[in-house]
DNA sequence: CTCCCATTTTC
DNA sequence: AAAATGGGA
């Protein structure tokens, strides 16, 4: 027979955070509070979970960030946030019986490492006879709901879109987040510090300057940038120099906020007259269920390209290379630029992250895995499904692959898109009173102009590390060697 | 003959 | 998307 509670005393929910760390349209706190439940507030870090792929350096301080802010938030509500450090399938049974719970709720993830560890909490709680239900926290729509005519899924970016955007949007959950309660006084196995998340590399200490970790910031965020993505996005997004992304990226990917919530905000502020959906940074949101659609259904794609024969292409093995372009000193200004604020700030514009991708991948002919590994590690916003297919997408192995001879060219896509130059200066202060004229090419730059500013090309600054016609040629060489497998 | 811009080709 | 091309200033 089941322990029978009191009549007085209420339901109590354990509900486990993972990528949804935020108290406002959170479906299982949505659950927990339509039951009438008391919640129990849950983190669980498991170093071990995502293997190879577990969070990196810069996703870490986010996360540390993360639970710090709603632990605090928490705590206003007189409520503790429970952080364990170990294996979801121990920690949450034995909190659960700690603790009286009645039921585990969370959100579904979608990721490999994530969807076994759920299958893993579900025999456990099966097992011991704890009862649990899922949701989607963190998607517009299940990844398997959109399927192509003959029921497989879908390798290309737009047919995928067709079909779903007409249903896609859903609504907000529309509960009070004030109405949640919460059980008091519980203690916590662990404390935040005890987690470890923080590396012990300084490196992270800069990303402060930077950013507000808290899911109030992503709402501010929202507000600052509805109005941008609304009416001048299509164009301004396209700018490095100018503020005219959303950067919500980071706040997604914790789940500080929910795609819905994002998507509530830009259809409320849309024109009368526009059609629902059509505006380029729904889109991009699209992009990320695109993105989780394809990592559901090809889960090796973190490390194989999704076309097999991209698994025989000719990749360089090159480390002065690689780290020339890790540490923005290839010698070509925007990818050097883009680079440099990435290190700084754990952020990329989206515009230089092509430029920067397609460098290393044609250019340099290095995997596109050692950039997904070093982009995995320094940005703030790493997400395993847009990450690796950004990637894919760059390197053109992988679903909507650009025409084989596309290949960025690093100097016209700076007098394309930074055409004053200023976001080239602002990340390398040494090109500062470089002309605009050389800004993206210094080596072409006569001597007595060089000296004039200040330049001494591969002293302060380095010369070219590839000629780009050369690497474009060498590119299309090792491209051409595909087509006769 | 050079420079600039719009159009076509690249496989 | 970039490079090559070709017409016009």
């Amino acid at each position: 027979m089941i322990a029978e509670s009191s009549p007085s005393s209420k339901k109590r929910a354990i509900v486990w955070f993972r990528k949804d760390l935020r108290l406002a349209d959170h479906p299982a706190l949505d659950a927990a509070l339509q039951g009438g439940m008391e919640i129990i507030p849950v983190f669980i870090w498991d170093e071990q979970e995502g293997g190879a792929w577990s969070p990196g350096a810069a996703s870490r301080w986010w996360l540390h960030h993360s639970l710090a802010s709603l632990g605090n938030t928490i705590e206003q509500k007189r409520g503790n946030l429970i952080l364990a450090k170990g294996q979801a399938a121990v920690e949450l049974p034995r909190i659960a019986q700690a603790h009286q719970a009645d039921i585990i709720l969370y959100g579904r993830c979608y990721d490999p490492a994530g969807i076994a560890t759920q299958e893993a909490v579900e025999e456990a709680c099966d097992s011991s006879g704890i009862s649990t239900e899922s949701f989607n926290s963190s998607l517009l729509q299940e990844p398997w709901e959109t399927k192509n005519g003959t029921g497989k899924p879908f390798q290309v970016f737009t047919p995928y879109w067709r079909k779903s955007r007409p249903i896609i949007y859903r609504e907000p959950a529309s509960y009070d987040p004030r109405k949640l309660s919460f059980v008091p006084n519980l203690s916590s196995p662990s404390t935040l510090e005890e987690l470890g998340l923080l590396p012990e590399h300084p490196w992270h200490q800069k990303l402060g300057n930077h950013w507000e970790v808290s899911e109030a910031a992503a709402h501010q965020q929202i507000e600052r940038t509805v109005e941008e993505v609304t009416q001048s996005y299509a164009t301004r997004r396209n700018h490095p120099s100018v503020d005219g992304t959303s950067r919500l990226s980071p706040y997604l990917a914790w789940g500080q906020v929910s795609p819905r919530q994002i998507c509530q905000a830009v259809l409320q502020a849309e024109n009368e007259g526009s059609h629902r959906g059509e505006n380029k940074f729904l889109v991009e949101i699209g992009w990320r269920e695109f993105s989780y659609h394809l990592l559901y259904h090809f889960p090796n794609i973190p490390d194989q390209p999704l076309r097999p024969k991209y698994a025989n292409f000719p990749w360089l093995d090159d480390p002065d290379n690689l780290k020339r372009w890790q540490f923005g000193k290839t010698g070509y200004p925007m990818v050097d630029a883009g680079m440099r604020q990435l290190y700084e700030t754990g952020w990329m514009h989206n515009r230089v992250r092509m430029v920067v991708a397609s460098f290393l991948v044609k250019h340099l002919l290095l995997p596109w895995q050692e950039g997904a590994r070093w982009f995995w590690d320094t940005l703030v916003d790493a997400d395993l499904a847009s990450n690796t297919q950004g990637w894919q997408w760059a390197a053109g192995c992988g679903a909507d692959a650009a025409p084989y001879f596309r290949i960025f060219n690093p100097i016209t896509q700076g007098d394309k898109f930074d055409a004053r130059g200023e976001y080239a200066r602002r990340w390398i202060p040494e090109l500062e009173k470089l002309p605009k004229k050389f800004v993206f090419s210094p080596w072409t730059a006569p001597s007595s102009v060089l000296a004039e500013s200040g330049v001494d090309l591969d002293g302060n600054y380095p010369g070219p590390c590839v000629d780009h016609p050369e690497a474009r040629a060498r590119a299309l060489a090792a491209l051409a060697t595909l087509k006769q497998i």
